[in-house]
RNA sequence: GGACGCGUAGCUCAGCGGGAGAGCACCACCUUGACACGGUGGGGGUCACAGGUUCAAUCCCUGUCGCGUCCA
């Protein structure tokens, strides 16, 4: 006997054990089963299971649980990226929480045997919460992007990109983290507005004429300025035009320059040019053919190209010693509050600096030019298909990818230089040195590049180097490209427009056939979570307190296309009440000895409720199906909530009670078959939602039929056949749910006591009602509450009537009721019929309509007009006994 | 400033050219032989606002207001 409750707890870990050792997580490969695979979006090795991470991987697993079921062969391809960054900084903590040693105190060889230390002992903890979410991916085939072969790969492509002249060195404005000491993508840049100033410094010109004052957020840069730009229609400024300026402090002479960048609007109108460490001035600086003069080192401190006083100094102190310095020489005109949006480093926080250095550039405008055509043909789909034009806008403005950063955790870049500096891009340093030997004539000694890769580099190989590229391995063959990524649009650059790039060049093939976009997940606020709002939601809090199906069924139930979910705990612990509900149907089911007969035919059932809730399972298994199949989670999840509740649990059940408790054994046979089909077809559909109450159903509801064959992971999706559906069984069904929920709609508007039995006569019904209500009479009186319900010519005296159909259901419960209140709520129903007729009328009797709407909704028209009038007709009649009484 | 999205029941959200829906919350009643993580019934909405298209608009179009996200 089951419990009368389902234990997450005690069975999860279990379950997931088994599954995963039963192989089903493997992709079977045989001939004739067509292929499905996912490549996880690789979470951040240091990273933690959050609830963005809970929702995109539960719709993988969903996806990933039905098409398994649906008999293709599956491949979940799961692993972990390597992120430079956060793990640099985490293992960079830890040393410094030992004592005081840095990175550079340990060397690069040591620091990196400590990085691994650190991956093996507590990187990937993600990974563990991904299977307690209950993700059956095939973990045999994990990979992380430092592994050997994937390692591989990014040599590789990086020396083909080279060879291609699609990788370049340049000297550029970076993004550059003053903290980490390294270049970061723009990507990884978070634009936040501040408060802050405009100081109106005044250069005064160089013959003594006069001055001009130019406005700025950053006056620290002023060191650097090589020139002074106008606009050259502003009258204003247009005689001071090719003048020279004495710029103050550094004591340099530079010129005023007409360039449309300057905004006459903006501040005085004038601006200082600072070409090495801002990316407007450095264009600026590009067009008059200005110098850059590089005012900062990698920590941001002034550097040599400063006067003395300045030199060594931290940029926010070397600000405020500036304006005192202007101020001190009468220079300052005015300061001024502004807001405006300074660049943070996304995991240091700091401000970031434009910064003058070599690095590495992939010139993503050339390999974005496939991948923008792959999804113009359609080779590619977004779902929604809105996000298509977001994907375009980004690959049409995309700038060159800077690839290097100044970290030692990482894919080190297989560059070597020769003692001239010349560079040889190869795959290894053996071949580095045989391209040096030929190039030299002779044996020469090379150092390689410091710099290692972006992350992102080798993340956008995922999808085929986690197949084993460069080798023409088996898996590669059948499953890229891949079938669906699966992802927030939040990160639909870094991950799609990359891997398409990646996928395009090297694969000369898309990566997945379809990109499905679902929402970002928010707090009940509608705010994005974040640590620093201290509004995160632990998902894992969430699986301990309610089970990982009933958080699982949320997401889903919650994943609408186009829309953000604001998650909260009422609803996860709604969709455990749910869970526990379908564990009481089938306890209900064990208890009354429903058990499997594997030879069911579901279309030979005789009794009607049977036909009914065999053509009602029907409609949900395409449901459930179609919608999955167009990535419509929600709808696809409300189909078998809504089934599993408001149908088998509320009417099917309880019609069953009276036939299994009566004593026709044929029915009783046909009847417990049934009950226990559908519960199959239920745990089945909603498998791939609750994967572990589910499955341990499975088990349970075995215990004495038939044994099951394997577990319910590895069951067969099932199919439904048109011989199912009965429509004279729905009608039939219908019509006594309909009756049975008017019986005790009245009973409470009226406030006949619960436990009071009453009769029920059916007046005035015709003969399929006659029939229907002497096949159902045991249910119906149990579940009216009712001591008979019987046929009857008239309304007894002093009964209250309710209109069902053609027919009316008296109820003699005078003794029990205000018959003041019975009165007035006659009234408000004829009210209603009059406003249901009126507003048939107003529409029938519209010429417009009668001329221009589609017959069958005229037709539905007059057919409400009729159906509205009949029922006013009865109420008439029942107001007119009552008024007697 | 540009792009996208959103304003529907107290809250969180579905729906979408022809009769306003769910979950939660709320109210009343119920120890009915699966389930109180339950059952039954009920209240509650000029579907943001203003125009337009249409026989018909919560739904399509335009504008306004408010909110959000991303990009400058």
């Amino acid at each position: 006997m089951l419990d009368t409750h389902f234990d997450p707890k005690a069975a999860e870990d279990r379950l997931y054990a088994q599954w995963e050792a039963s192989g089903a997580f493997k992709p079977r490969l045989e001939k004739g089963k067509p292929p499905f695979c996912i490549v996880i979006p690789p979470p951040n090795v240091t990273g933690r299971l959050h609830v963005g991470h809970a929702l995109n991987n539960t719709l993988q697993d969903i996806l990933v649980r039905f098409e398994r079921m649906r008999g293709k062969a599956v491949l979940w391809q799961p692993g972990t990226d390597h992120a430079g960054i956060a793990t640099q900084m985490v293992v960079e903590r830890q040393l410094a929480s030992e004592g005081n040693q840095n990175r550079r105190d340990l060397g690069r060889e040591a620091f990196l045997k400590r990085v691994w230390e650190w991956k093996a002992q507590s990187g990937g903890m993600i990974v563990g919460q991904l299977k307690r979410l209950g993700a059956s991916c095939d973990w045999s085939r994990e990979r992380f992007t430092m592994d050997e072969g994937l390692s591989t790969a990014v040599r590789k492509v990086f020396v083909q990109l080279h060879k291609d002249g699609l990788i370049y060195r340049d000297k550029r404005l970076v993004n550059w983290d003053p903290h980490f000491q390294t270049a970061i993508s723009d990507l990884e840049v978070e634009n936040i507005e501040v408060k802050g100033h405009f100081w109106h410094f005044a250069y005064p010109l160089a013959d003594g004429e006069g001055e001009i004052v130019v406005a700025t957020t950053r006056p620290e840069t002023m060191l650097g300025d090589v020139a002074v730009a106008v606009h050259p229609e502003d009258e204003r400024y247009r005689h001071l035009i090719g003048k020279q300026v004495r710029l103050p402090i550094a004591d340099r002479l530079i010129p005023i320059i007409a360039d449309d960048y300057a905004d006459p609007a903006q501040g005085s109108g004038a601006v200082k040019i600072t070409p090495a460490h801002d990316f407007n001035d450095f264009k600026v600086g590009e067009r008059h053919d200005l110098p850059r003069i590089n005012i900062f080192d990698a920590r941001a401190h002034l550097n040599d190209e400063c006067p003395e006083a300045f030199r060594g100094m931290e940029r926010y102190a070397a600000r405020k010693k500036i304006v005192a310095a202007m101020e001190d020489m009468g220079l300052l005109r005015k300061v001024e509050p502004v807001r405006h949006t300074q660049p943070h480093g996304d995991r240091s926080q700091v401000v970031i600096e434009p910064w003058l250095t070599d690095q590495w550039y992939v010139d993503a405008k050339r390999l974005a030019e496939p991948a923008l055509a792959a999804v113009e043909a359609g080779k590619t789909r977004f779902v929604p298909e809105n996000w298509t034009r977001t994907y375009y806008d980004w690959l049409n403005r995309i700038e060159p990818w800077c690839v290097s950063r100044q970290l030692w955790w990482g894919h080190r870049i297989p560059a070597w230089y020769g003692p001239d500096n010349t560079v040889f891009v190869e795959e290894t340093e053996a071949a580095a040195l045989a391209a040096a030997r030929a190039h030299y004539g002779a044996e020469t000694a090379l150092r390689q590049d410091e710099d290692v890769l972006d992350t992102w580099f080798s993340s956008a190989l995922w999808p085929f180097s986690t197949m084993g590229w460069p080798d023409k391995t088996p898996e590669l063959q059948a499953f890229y490209p891949t079938s669906v990524l699966v992802t927030a649009f939040d990160i639909i650059f870094f991950w799609v427009a990359r891997m398409m790039m990646m996928g395009v060049y090297v694969m000369k093939e898309v990566p997945f056939r379809d990109v499905y976009v679902h929402a970002l997940v928010r707090d009940e606020k509608g705010q994005k979570m974040a640590k620093s709002k201290g509004n995160v939601i632990d998902p894992i809090g969430l699986i301990d307190k309610f089970g990982a199906d009933a958080l699982r069924f949320t997401m889903a139930a919650m994943a609408a296309q186009g829309r953000d979910i604001r998650l909260s705990e009422a609803r996860v612990e709604g969709h455990r009440n749910f869970g526990t509900k379908l564990w009481n149907a089938a306890r209900f089911c064990q208890m009354n000895e429903c058990v499997l007969w594997e030879d069911y035919d579901p279309s030979a059932n005789r009794q009607v409720v049977n036909r009914w809730i065999v053509a009602e399972t029907a409609k949900t298994i395409a449901a459930v199906t179609e919608n999955l199949e167009a990535y419509k989670f929600n709808d696809a999840a409300g189909a078998i909530y809504r089934f599993v509740w408001n149908i088998f649990c509320d009417w099917y059940l309880e019609l069953i009670k009276p036939l299994l408790n009566g004593e026709d054994e044929g029915l009783k046979v046909e009847t417990r078959r049934t009950a226990a089909w559908t519960l199959d077809q239920i745990l089945v559909l909603l498998h791939p939602f609750m994967p572990f109450i589910t499955e341990d159903l499975w088990t349970k509801t075995a215990e004495f039929g038939p044994p099951r064959r394997g577990m319910l992971i590895a069951q067969s999706w099932p199919a439904q056949a048109p011989a199912w559906i009965d429509a004279d069984a729905a009608a039939e069904i219908d019509w006594v749910i309909r009756l049975v929920t008017e019986i005790r709609a009245m009973r409470a508007e009226l406030n006949v006591p619960a436990g009071a039995r009453v009769p029920m006569h059916l007046v005035g019904a015709g003969k399929a009602a006659c029939a229907r209500l002497d096949r159902y009479r045991d249910f119906i009186e149990r579940m009216g509450r009712l001591d008979c319900a019987i046929v009857a010519d008239d309304a007894p005296p002093g009964a209250v009537q309710i209109v069902l159909d053609e027919a009316r259901i008296a109820l003699p419960i005078a003794g029990f009721v205000d018959l003041d209140v019975e009165r007035a709520r006659i009234e408000k129903e004829i009210a209603k019929a009059d406003g249901d007729i009126a507003h048939v009328d107003s529409k029938l009797s519209n010429a417009g309509f009668i001329a221009k709407a589609l017959p069958e909704i005229i037709e539905e028209h007059k057919e409400r007009r009729l159906e509205a009038v009949a029922l006013k007709q009865k109420l008439l009649d029942i107001a007119a006994r009552l008024a007697r009484v």
